[in-house]
DNA sequence: TAACTATATTAGAATATTCTAATATAATTA
DNA sequence: TAATTATATTAGAATATTCTAATATAGTTA
């Protein structure tokens, strides 16, 4: 694999690779399209903040944005994104379960 | 979904998210098993950077290590990491290929 | 046990990320 | 058109990451 494939990798990895950044993701699993405004007053931050946020995520494609009217719908564009995270839960849940082995009384 | 499970999740994304330490991953998905210094070698990188990586991937849980003389022998620990990267891979094989689309001549 | 080999650790400089606070922009409405 | 609303951008401080160079540790062999 070439240098840029795994740089490509690694900026869409280090796109995901932030709380704040997967919470949004999982309001727009449960919501599919959502505005700046209501993205921050559900995760109680502030507004150019989660703007920020956001322009990490649309800047490698993770998200879409349409503007409606004074707002700015957010989207994820592709529904893969879902399952990378599913996929990492399921590795930290296997993780966890076999690091628990080694402290049973 | 709980803070701490962004957390763990943004950690194990973080930890993937590094050129050098998806160059190693890649490696041990080809041969199981490396010694440190034949990742070193191979990747061309000095020791003490590669050592710093096996660390994070390490501490993160993804890799583990064993001793075997004076050589650490390095392996995955779960092979849905691969998984993991493969799914970001075709993500990324999508939005390029969408991309392109919208530059049709 | 001294020298050697493989790996790990540390210090510190360079760079990148993240947040807050302030300000700018763009669309809407009075 | 002025005020309002929603979002974006910027500056800059705080923190985190990354690399190199030097040194430490641990196991091996002469």
């Amino acid at each position: 694999m070439s240098n840029l494939y795994f740089n490509l990798t690694s900026s869409f990895l280090k796109a995901l690779a932030h709380p704040t950044r997967l919470k949004i993701i999982e309001r727009l699993e449960q919501e599919d399209e959502l505005c700046v405004c209501h993205i921050y007053e559900d995760l109680d931050l502030e507004q150019s903040n989660v703007s920020q946020h956001l322009k990490v995520l649309r800047n490698q494609g993770i998200l879409v944005s349409r503007k409606d009217g004074l707002k700015v719908m957010y989207s994820v564009r592709h529904k893969e994104v879902f399952k990378i995270i599913d996929l990492v839960k399921a590795a930290l849940y296997n993780q966890l379960k076999e690091d628990q082995k080694h402290f049973r009384p």
